[in-house]
RNA sequence: GACUCUGUAGCUCAGCUGGUAGAGCAAUUGACUCUUAAUCAAUGGGUCGAGGGUUCGAACCCCUCCGGGGUCACCA
């Protein structure tokens, strides 16, 4: 980056930089810093009777100076929490210089620069909990300016709240709202309350395939890209489901993975082009079992996060306390539409849709029909967390035929605020039946459903060997997430959510400019006037860009020698 | 993809019916030995998202484009 398109404030922090180095200061030190505490430590466990904390080291982001002549005040943020710091000029300096003080701490710090301190821990007279430092040392210069977020009796000032800069610079998020960082290590508590579950009951945790030659297991569209050494396309996953499957046939009889999933659909609250999903199988389970299971894990999640069931979310109160209501998708149509559709054809269903309001289209066959009338005028009703059970089989390919009725499947999803938060079968273990819906998946992707499945035919080998009675579930854990940190939108539970890049004006490369023969050193204060492209200077008269260029030249103190009159026009021609 | 709101200083935001851009914080300089949104005084800082149009004159009106938010559509 050249220095003319710097801010003010970012070329004194750049002359900050330089001056610190003049005193022999190194703005970036390699050197390991040994830090004995940490904020949070601090604040809750000082005690000024014994008093403990007398030999601190400590090592933080410093947020905020409050300078008062010999005396200055600050605050430092490390990974737990802000602590304040009290330095004062005769003990930082005892002798004559005193420039570690006024020169280095009061004018060549800013607010962003990493800092250690070496001191001891006292309360100051209006009661705050400090490190009075006996020395300092700088870790690391911050050149950027950061913004300054301030804060009084629990009210926010001047908060940074632009969304676009909070999801690009996640980084610079994180520092200033700490209540950010709070929803991540939520998450990272799901997930290891999960994990530790699973591991409790001897389940594996596996790694399986995120580049596969057949996008299975769900129906979405992929992403595709291509392997040059092997020349094939290949696809970023959409699920995990079929090859955890084989790892049951191959002999495991718990297996689970947290899976980064690709989907090459529309962003918007809920959804992301790539998302995480738990899903585990285990052996010799049925579905009734896993609803079992599913409850105890969310609640056992909910528990961890909040010491009760009883969450928060959006303007409602969930109850994540088991058990959870359980009802099969006919009766809810039945409840939320009077309608009976238990053995309706697909005319039936279409006249159902018709009467309640639903638009379909005549690609829709009997699954998707249904699908529409539970998405339209049920789903939306579950607020607290319920099974909603027993599918229509052609909605659910991979999942075993209902113990007591075949046109169903033994599947369950459950609903929470009114939407999907897990998914479970038991699982289809069946080779001839597998491939027979396979092939009736694909007939719907010809009839013009492209949400269809491929067909995986390995998977269905694998099941020909023979598959243990298998019960599977995957649940979403952005959403989980967004569940229990009681966040509006997926963008706030993603470290780094999707973003389309940053465009910046289209301008010409420097060597355009050279070629017409203007010196380097103008090429960049033309560009800063406006002149991006070549093809701008060639509108204007030569007249008018010497004179604007001296201009330019004197109100910005530039100290270049102005270009001949004779010169700028040449350029021109 | 549609509709709608939105883009002004490092940050949060004003800016009237069109008349050459303002505040607070941040920054700079100075004062100040227990402050905490520190305080006090002074100073500097902006191609008003980009390009085009209307106009004597555009941050403001019109068009196109580029970001972003929201709603809807799409989405096991």
């Amino acid at each position: 980056m050249s220095n003319i398109e710097l801010s003010e404030q970012e070329l004194i922090r750049r002359g900050s930089l330089q001056k610190l180095r003049d005193l022999g200061i190194n703005p970036y030190p390699a050197n390991e810093f040994k830090i004995n505490t940490n904020a949070k430590e601090i604040l809750t466990t000082f005690n000024p009777d014994i008093p403990n904390l007398q030999e601190v080291v400590f090592a933080g982001r410093l947020m905020s100076q409050r300078i008062m002549g010999k005396v200055s005040f600050g605050e430092l943020q490390d990974e737990t929490g802000r602590i304040q710091i009290y330095i004062s000029r005769d003990e930082i300096c005892p002798g004559e210089d005193k420039t570690l003080y006024n020169e280095v701490f009061k004018k060549l710090l800013d607010i962003g620069d990493i800092i250690g301190v070496m001191g001891y821990v006292f309360i100051t007279q209006m009661g705050e909990t400090t490190i009075h430092v006996r020395e300092f040392v700088l870790l690391s210069k911050s050149i950027k300016p950061l913004p300054v977020v301030k804060e009084k009796d629990g009210r926010t000032f001047d908060a940074f709240t632009d969304p676009e800069q909070r999801y690009r610079q996640r980084y610079l998020d994180l520092i200033v709202n700490p209540h950010v960082k709070e929803v991540f290590l939520k998450r990272t508590k799901i997930i290891n309350q999960m994990r530790e579950l699973f591991n409790e009951r001897g389940y594996i945790e596996v790694e399986t395939p995120i580049l596969q030659p057949i996008p299975g297991g769900a129906s979405a569209r992929p992403f595709m890209t291509h392997h040059n050494a092997l020349n094939m396309p290949l696809y970023l996953r959409v699920a995990n489901e079929l090859y955890l499957k084989r790892l049951i046939v191959g002999g495991f009889e718990g297996v689970y993975e947290f899976s980064k999933d690709f989907r090459n659909e529309g962003m918007d609250r809920t959804h992301n082009p790539e998302f995480t999903v738990m899903e585990i199988y285990v052996a010799y389970k049925d579905y009734h079992w896993m609803m079992d299971f599913t409850e105890e894990m969310i609640e056992r999640v909910a528990m961890a996060l909040h010491g009760k069931t009883l969450i928060p979310v959006g303007d409602k109160q969930i109850d994540f306390k088991r058990p959870f209501k359980r009802i099969t998708m006919f009766e809810s149509i039945r409840e939320h539409t009077g309608y009976d559709i238990s053995g309706m054809d697909e005319d039936g269903l279409r006249e159902v849709c018709q009467n309640i309001g639903v638009e379909y289209d005549k690609t829709m066959g009997k699954g998707k029909l249904i699908d529409e009338i539970f998405g339209e005028k049920c789903e939306g009703h579950y607020i607290q967390p319920t099974f909603i059970t027993d599918y229509p089989v052609e909605m659910s390919p991979l999942c075993k035929k209902h113990r007591d009725n075949p046109d169903l499947t033994e599947r369950f999803e459950l609903m929470v605020n009114g939407k999907e938060l897990c998914n479970a079968y038991s699982e289809l273990n069946d080779p001839i039946d597998q491939l027979d819906r396979f092939q009736e998946q694909l007939r719907l992707s010809e009839k013009g459903d492209n949400e269809a499945m491929f067909i995986d035919l390995d998977f269905v080998r694998a099941l020909e060997y023979g598959m243990p009675p298998t019960s599977g579930m995957g649940i979403g854990i952005d959403r989980l997430t967004m569940l229990m940190t009681n966040s509006a939108s997926i963008q706030d539970v993603l470290l780094f959510p999707q973003m389309k890049p940053e465009k910046r004006a289209e301008e010409d490369p420097a060597e355009k400019y050279i070629e017409l023969g203007i010196p380097y050193e103008w090429v960049e204060i033309l560009m800063k006037m406006g002149y991006k492209r070549v093809s701008q200077l060639k509108e204007v008269k030569p007249a008018k860009l010497f004179n604007d260029i001296c201009g330019y030249n004197k109100k910005n103190q530039l100290g270049l020698p102005n270009p001949a009159a004779n010169d700028v026009s040449n350029w021109l021609n």
